[in-house]
This record gives structure tokens, sequence and C-alpha cells, in this order.
DNA sequence: TTGAAAGCGCTAACAA
DNA sequence: TTGTTAGCGCTTTCAA
């Protein structure tokens, strides 16, 4: 037996009307002699007709689909994003398209120019830096990034990482602790930022700072570069984190190597992911938001599709502070 | 300026060939000449030329594209099956159309609906009864499905659910509990199989089962549902949860309530997902191996649409013991 | 090895 | 309100 898809011309034939009558029944262009409607609808039902979207998409060049490409959907941070941004995409009647690029800046390119293709427009979290982005623009498709790009063209949502960082410094700073160190991850252009904020912070305190930085901004790392900092000469009294997953694993190989938390160490990092509120002690960290920024970022993206200017977006960050941070005693 | 995105045509009218040859070459159908392989060459890159997948699908039939359903990115267990199909299909040059029905069965018609149109197969994981599905299967996609729907042209990739639940309920019992309740989740498929495990167990060994259900898999269904199993009349001795994001709320809100964990209540649960091993006890769990299950999975629909039968899965469960369970003193 | 021509299923002027 | 017609950019016979 074939399989044979009833088109247009299928419903067109049966009902006795024209390709063009039924093409403008189905997207609901105009109004209709009531016994045409009731023939094509009648038609429609019978031979199960649903319109060829990829036809569509071609004379239309609209395909109802955003491409979303985020750094690694393991991570809840960029989970939650997703999350966002699916829920605005699909009430709008739009598909997401997902790339993980796996913290790979290589991937990128080829990835997303393949993907730029097929999409009304592009959201996405990139590793890039700044100089090496500019065939992501010229893709010409609309295009709403995380960050802050500084190119005309391009809208963005970012969190202010120097404040949040500013203020997580500042709260241990208040704690009484005077020798901090910061974990970062040197690969994101984010780091720079929050260890400026850090450092800014602890100079007017006129405190020190050491840094740390991972290959990766997993639990991984955090555990695996725990030991050489906590055993090292210059243990530090609190540690900040890039971001939660880092603090979570670092923790846990704080307690494996003997130490108390937060007794001996304060730790704090970035995201408020899920998880943070479970761990033990629980997560002190800066909320950035991230399903906010998935929401915001595909209304901006939206609003691009239909030629309005969403605007760029600062998301003003929120210490929560738990129990992983605590006055020196 | 205008947008002149070269086509085909234009290749071929520059390079002085007919676009049937432009075709050929770009999908390396056969040998050229050198001095046609030459200009054409030339000239495409000349142009920036890139083939339009849209035009190219409509005539193949072919997307490119996979449709990936899931129930709740936001849980790790789903978003680790994502992670596992995206490597997989990217590996093939195959890209993700990811849906989320937000364990709302009433989303995916619709949404499946539209997405079988533009994809080349689907892998769907789906709160429908086997009952209400005929229509997914009409659909006519390459498929494949998580769980174990008795229909001959579903390939499929479960996990041993039964078996997984006996297992935890043998631990627990073996750590002397007398009385074990579950906390499961009566809209998943899966629900009947666990709850069905954990009696076998404790039926052999003559214990009776307390059974309690969640409105929603979440965190906050376990926390809301903790006092009510906790301070009713009828405190478990230990607990089964459905999933790790249930157990992670429930141990919360019963440490708020004053228990001690697990001296007071050994808790145990299903998925493993990485957060399990951060919580305060660290959670007993059975792993399913989720990463694996959307590798499978994504290798069983490539070999679909091949026209290979990649046949049907079943992955073994595995007890990880951790601090969250203890035995009774 | 190369080209001519006929569409894939649909939409979008423009006419009637 | 309805129909005619000309494509969208590409692949695919079939013939040269």
């Amino acid at each position: 037996m074939k399989k044979n898809v009833p088109t247009i011309r299928d419903v067109a034939a049966a009902a006795g009307v024209s390709t063009a009558t039924v093409s403008k029944f189905v997207n609901g262009a105009q109004r209709f002699s009531p016994s045409v409607e009731a023939t094509i609808t009648a038609v429609i039902a019978d031979l199960g007709y649903r319109t060829n979207q990829l036809a569509r998409s071609m004379i239309t060049g609209r395909t109802g689909t955003i491409g979303l490409s985020v750094l690694d959907i393991r991570n809840p941070h960029y989970t939650s994003i997703v999350k966002g941004a699916s829920r605005v995409a699909m009430a709008h009647g739009y598909n997401l398209l997902l790339v993980d690029t796996e913290e790979d800046p290589g991937r990128e390119r080829p990835v997303l120019e393949a993907l730029s293709r097929r999409v009304d427009g592009m959201i996405v979290f990139s590793r890039l830096r700044e100089a090496d982005m500019d065939w992501l623009v010229e893709l010409g498709k609309p295009l709403v990034m995380f960050g802050r790009p500084q190119r005309p063209d391009v809208r963005w949502v970012a969190s202010e990482d120097f404040r949040g960082a500013y203020m997580v410094a500042s709260h241990l700073v208040s704690l009484g602790h005077k020798r901090i160190a910061y974990l970062g991850f040197s690969k994101s252009r984010r780091d720079q930022e929050r260890m400026g904020g850090i450092r800014a912070c602890l100079e007017a305190h006129q405190l020190p700072l050491d840094c740390y930085d991972c290959a990766t901004p997993s639990a991984a790392d955090g555990d695996r570069l725990c030991s050489s900092i906590m055993l090292g000469p210059e243990r530090p009294q609190a540690l900040i984190c890039y971001n939660d997953l880092v603090a979570m694993g670092f923790m846990k190989a704080a307690q494996a190597l003997g130490f108390q938390l937060p007794a001996d160490l304060s730790v704090a990092s970035f995201d408020n992911i899920e998880f943070g509120q479970y761990t033990s002690p629980t997560l002190t960290t800066v909320d950035l938001q991230s399903e906010r920024m998935g929401v915001n970022a595909m209304e901006k993206l939206l609003a691009a599709i239909e030629g309005k200017d969403g605007g760029s977006t600062i998301i003003e960050p929120q210490l929560v502070v738990r129990g992983s941070t605590q006055a020196r005693t």
C-alpha cells in the first residue's frame, strides 16, 4: 500500500474549486461563500489533508522555527533558559531547533551556519570572542545573544555580572573574611566581569584576591581543583566559584578532604540553579534568573522577526544567601 | 541594499553550465570533467552559494531533522536523554527539533502532528495511554518511544522498572525496614511497574505497602506531600519516591519538620540524576542510565530512517546505594 | 559527462 | 469571492 499524503490539489479537485481558494481558506486569508466553505471543510476532514509546511516555507520564507544554541544543555542554568524560551515559542506557534555546542567554540560556526537557513531567527549563547563572530551577524537572520555584544544589529539579554560579583564579594567581606579566592572560568566572556566585580570590592577593602581557573564550568572541575586550592599554601577563608556546578563539586571534594563547611570555608557562586537548595550546606549564590533570560530572549527575537525592536535587557542579579556562607569566627 | 542569496541558477549561469550539473556536483552524485569541476568550485566559493535545505527537502522528502519530545526538560533525567540523543544526532548530521510537552498529555497530539511533517523521524516520551496513541503511529514517521508500547511498528527503549523497584525494595527490607511506603506518580505508565516491583518484593516478605500519589513528579510535590506522610498516623520507616526530584523535595521538607535522615527515615528513588550526589544525605537511587537511553533511542531511529531495524532495548537498572538509606536500629 | 524539462506543494499577484 | 498563472530553489528522469 502506497503512502499517499493528500496535497492541496487533491483537496481542490475533490471540492471542485481551485488550489488558490483552498490555500486562502487554509490560511484564513479572507471570507468565503458558505457553500464553498462547507465543502472545503468537509473535504479536508475527509482526506485528512494537512498543509505541507516545507512547501509553504519555501514561498513565504518563514519556517515557524527558532534556532536556540546553548553551551551545555545539562547545566540547569541553560536548561532553564531553554524552558523559558520554549514556553514563549510554543505560545506563539514556533518550534525550537536546539543545538548544544558542548562548550566547543569550534563547533559553533558550521552548526549555526547550517541552522540559519532553516529558522526564522536565532538565540545564541556563544563562547566566541567578539572579534570572531562577524559571520554570525552576516548570516542575516534576526539574532538575539546572551552577553553584551557591541554590535548595532544584535539585541541581547545580559545579567549584571560585575554587580552580582561585587555583591557576593561584599557579602563575604561583611562576614569578616579576609582571604577570599575566586575559582573562575576564563574561557567565558562573563568571567572577566565577575572577576572584576570581586576585585573591585576587595580592593575597596584593601583585600587581596587569589584567582584560579577551571577548564570546564562543571562539578567535575570544581572537584578536581579542590585539593590544590584547599591544601595549597594559600588556603582561602572564602571561595567564590564561577557557577553553582563548580561550587557543588568543590564543596563535596572539600568535605571529603575533611573540611567543615561553612566553618572552614565559605562558598558562594553564580546562577542559582534549583539544586543549590538541596546541597549540604545549601548554596549561597547569585540568582541570574535563567528562565526569565530565556523568556526575555525569545520575546525579543519574536519582536525582531516581526520587524519590531525588542531592545536589549539587563537583568539585575539578586544575592541569595543560604548555608554555605557564614561569619568568620 | 537587497539581500540576494545566490541560488543554484546563479551558480549555473556564472559557471556556464546547467542547474542540473551544479546540483549533481553539489551532491557529489557523479564525476565531472576537470574544467567543469574547477569552474563550479570557484563560482560557488566566489558567490558564497549554500544549498537551500528547504527546497531540497521538498523534493527528497528528507529534512535532516529529528523531532524529540520530552515531558519536562528541566528534569535532569530528560535533560540527559536530550544530551545523549543530541550527540548522536549531530554526529550523523541531523538537527534536533525539541518539544517540551510539560507533562500535559493534551498538548502532545497537536504538537507532534505538526512536528511530524518537518522531521525524518521522532523520539517521543509520552504520557498518553496506549489506547490513545493510534494517531501517533499513523503519522507514518519512523518512531522510537520510551516505555514499552505494544505495537509492532514502534521500536522502543525501556528500563526494567519492575526489576529496579524490586531491587530498591529488597535493599530496604534487608536493612530491616518493616513499614515501607511508596510515593508514586500514577499519571506515568511506569508507575504501575514500579509499584508492582515494590509490592512483589514486600509481599514476598509479608510486609505491607502504603501508597501515596504525586500530582507532578517534582521536588515541589515531594515537599508538599511530606507533612501528610510523615505526620500522619502511619509514618513509614522507609520511603521510595517516584523519582529523584520528588525525593529531594521530600527529604528537605522532612528535615525542616525536624526529622533526622536517614535515622528517622530511609529514602530512595529512581533516575540517578547527577544532583543526587550532592544532597544531604546523598541519595540512594536506581540508575536508569538516562544519557544512554537517549543515545540508544537516537541510534534506533537513525537505523529506522535508513530502513534498518534497530530493534528494541531494555536497559538494566542498577541500584546506587548512598547515604539516604540506612539500617533500622 | 552534460543538459532540458518537468515538477515537489504551495502562495501570491492579478484577473475575472 | 473565486480562479489563473507564474514561480519558490531544487532534484530527477531522460535524452543528447
